[in-house]
DNA sequence: GCAAGGTC
């Protein structure tokens, strides 16, 4: 009823980004003559065809963003650093502009949007789609048809959608954008300007000044950057702290018949000390036979990897490949857009249904050899062995990572074709068997001591084929009652060994399980913690905290304990997602954590003077000639 | 020179 009056329905669509407008206009146009044209940026497409909407013949267009169209800022005059104290960003005015100057977003989708009445966003389902959308009604409002009601909002429609299966049901019932959401997006982005760039100005600021050295270079805070650093350091210091400690294990070796020497440990396990152990070695050295108590069989599954996602293909990266987060999701994206793998910003680990498992496994043929160490294993092999994958999660947003086109060695570079085969190997794991084994433990009692010995044998090496070679150890012969020759008893002494460095993919792990930063943003984070010196990549992808990181956290944990916390990040995040479900107002929530920040903000600023002593050695370049400063906060003649 | 979040 709403456009009854209208002649023509022109309905304007707009997607997150490239690769879903296509895919959604594809699965609407269904069996109709489909259009497709690149939007005058070069960059987004426009699909076009024709069909009913709401009961009226319509001409559809779908296009895309590239993700957020607009971004937050200062205005020019705060942009300059001198011109005002960091202090005043805590509430100087703050402006949006477009994200990627050079798409021309807004012109783009105006244009598009001229002659269209309905405007229907498919943007994410996520906060920050909903955010999304109303960067694009903002940008389309002025250029589109003027509606029948004369309200504009009356022709704006949401299709919320979670999956590619999900696309149909959208269509047919669309609701309305959510504002709060939108909203609560809108807060956080200004939060984390305000607070970032106040503290990261002031930090940098401070330095330069308290060591006359106008070479330190940025020396920034940030809410996923800071508390990054903080688990490495947290680690370094555990490293540092680290006193080895003696223990022993007692053990003994058994004649278990003829030609077989087994070993048994004690299961007292540890013992840390020496007096301790040596009488308990007493009591058991003069004992000639040692007693089977117990024989047990026990299955152990080993179980195949989930579907590959984002997190779990940077981890991989950096371990298998040795390669950074942002490395491999350069390589990861530029194998995307060329066609090889599927989208690589996912967090869904769940293959969708009726997901073709067979289609995958015939054109990586003749990277087989390449991926696996078991030379003798065929294509064959693993389609006899293909068994149902482990149920993942379904996040809603993108399917798996898994090969989309036979790649050609020679067609790429060899960083890229060692991702490649990663991705292969992780896929055909995912539908192999799983690695069955079954473990024997034998319990023997010398004297009042029990021991234990444990053997493994491989029922079925399942997905393990691909990268292992375990052999499987022979199981031994003995019933509870059997008396075995004991051969030597032995009390070993031992050093407890030191912890080591935090791995980046260890980094990835506690990130993600702290939701500091997401998919796509952690390895941005880890990168900046890198350039910015604040931690060096040493040889096994440890990350190594410099003097200037160690000194970083050491100084918040002195003044603020807080701002370096693991919890802070999704403190905040649970603050603003109250805007987004209406238990609390936007300007309620940013003006109480800005005051909680410019709280701790007068604070550090304050009492900055007093962790000057723990950046002494990090600033090579300082001047020497001068006494260190005693530093102001900068002042506007500065 | 600055944050974190989308994506190209």
């Amino acid at each position: 009823a709403m456009f009854s009056g209208v002649n023509s329905l022109n309905v304007l669509m707009v997607a997150e980004k490239p690769i879903m407008a296509n895919q959604i206009a594809k699965i609407l146009s269904k069996g109709r003559k489909l259009n497709f044209r690149k939007a005058s940026n070069g960059a987004c497409p426009v699909n076009e065809w024709s069909a009913n909407f709401m009961g009226k013949a319509a001409n559809f267009k779908m296009t895309s963003v590239c993700g957020h169209v607009m971004t937050l800022d200062f205005p020019q005059e705060y942009r300059d650093w001198r011109r005002h104290q960091p202090i005043e960003l805590f509430n100087c005015p703050v402006e949006k502009s477009e994200a990627n100057p050079q798409l021309k977003m807004r012109k783009c989708l105006a244009t598009e949007a001229k002659d269209c009445n309905v405007l229907v966003l498919w943007l994410d389902c996520d906060m920050e789609g909903e955010n999304i959308c109303f960067e694009v009604i903002e940008a389309v409002r002025n250029a589109m048809k003027k509606s029948q009601t004369g309200n504009f909002t009356d022709v704006v429609f949401r299709a919320r959608f979670s999956s590619l299966k999900d696309v149909e049901t959208a269509m047919n019932c669309l609701i309305k954008p959510n504002f709060k959401q939108s909203l609560s997006v809108d807060c956080r982005r200004e939060l984390d300007l305000r607070i970032g760039v106040a503290f990261s100005r002031f930090q940098t600021f401070h330095f330069r000044r308290y060591f006359r050295d106008k070479d330190v270079k940025l020396i920034s805070y940030g809410p996923c950057q800071t508390p990054a650093l903080a688990f490495c350091v947290n680690r370094a210091e555990k490293v540092d702290s680290f006193k080895p400690e003696n223990y022993w294990v007692l053990s003994c070796e058994l004649q278990a018949n003829s030609e077989k020497v087994i070993k048994a440990d004690s299961l007292r396990g540890p013992i840390h000390n020496e007096e301790e152990a040596n009488m308990i070695l007493n009591k058991i050295k003069d004992n000639t036979y040692a007693e089977v108590i117990e024989v047990n069989g026990q299955r152990n599954t080993k179980e195949r990897p989930k579907a590959l996602n984002t997190v779990e293909l940077l981890k991989i990266c950096s371990t298998k490949l040795g390669i950074s987060p942002a490395d491999a999701m350069h390589k990861a994206e530029n194998l995307y857009t060329r066609g090889y793998i599927s989208y690589p910003r996912t967090e869904t680990t769940e293959y969708p249904e009726e997901f073709d498992y067979m289609h995958i496994l015939k054109f990586i043929e003749p990277n087989l050899i390449a991926v696996w160490t078991n030379q003798t294993l065929t294509i064959e092999d693993v389609i006899q062995k293909f068994t149902s994958p482990r149920k993942g999660v379904d996040k809603g947003d993108h399917p798996p990572i898994v090969p989309t086109q036979w790649l050609s060695p020679k067609s790429t570079d060899e960083i890229s074709e060692s991702l490649y085969n990663l991705i292969i190997k992780h896929y055909v794991s995912t539908i192999m068997p799983p690695c069955i084994t079954e473990t024997q433990t034998i319990l023997f009692d010398i004297g009042e001591e029990r021991f234990q010995t444990q053997t493994s044998r491989i029922i079925d090496q399942g997905f393990t084929i691909l990268s292992e070679t375990i052999s499987s150890e022979e199981q031994l012969n003995f019933k509870a009652g059997d008396q075995v020759k004991i051969k030597k008893t032995n009390l070993i002494s031992r050093k407890t060994t030191s912890p080591s460095y935090l791995t980046e993919a260890e980094l990835v792990t506690k990130m993600e399980k702290h939701s500091i930063g997401t998919d796509a943003s952690i390895p941005t984070h880890i990168q900046n913690i890198c350039q910015r010196n604040y931690v060096k990549v040493e040889s096994g992808r440890k990350l190594v905290p410099t003097k200037l990181g160690r000194a970083l956290i050491k100084a918040y944990q002195e003044l603020d304990p807080e701002l370096a916390l693991p919890t802070m990040r999704a403190e905040v995040e649970a603050k603003v997602n109250l805007i987004a479900r209406n238990e609390a107002d936007y300007d309620q929530v940013k003006t109480s954590v800005l005051d909680t920040f410019r709280q701790k903000f007068d604070s550090f600023t304050g009492q900055a003077q007093a962790i000057n002593y723990l950046f002494t050695d990090c600033f090579p370049n300082r001047d020497f000639n001068h006494q260190p400063n005693h530093a102001r906060a900068p002042s506007k003649h500065f």
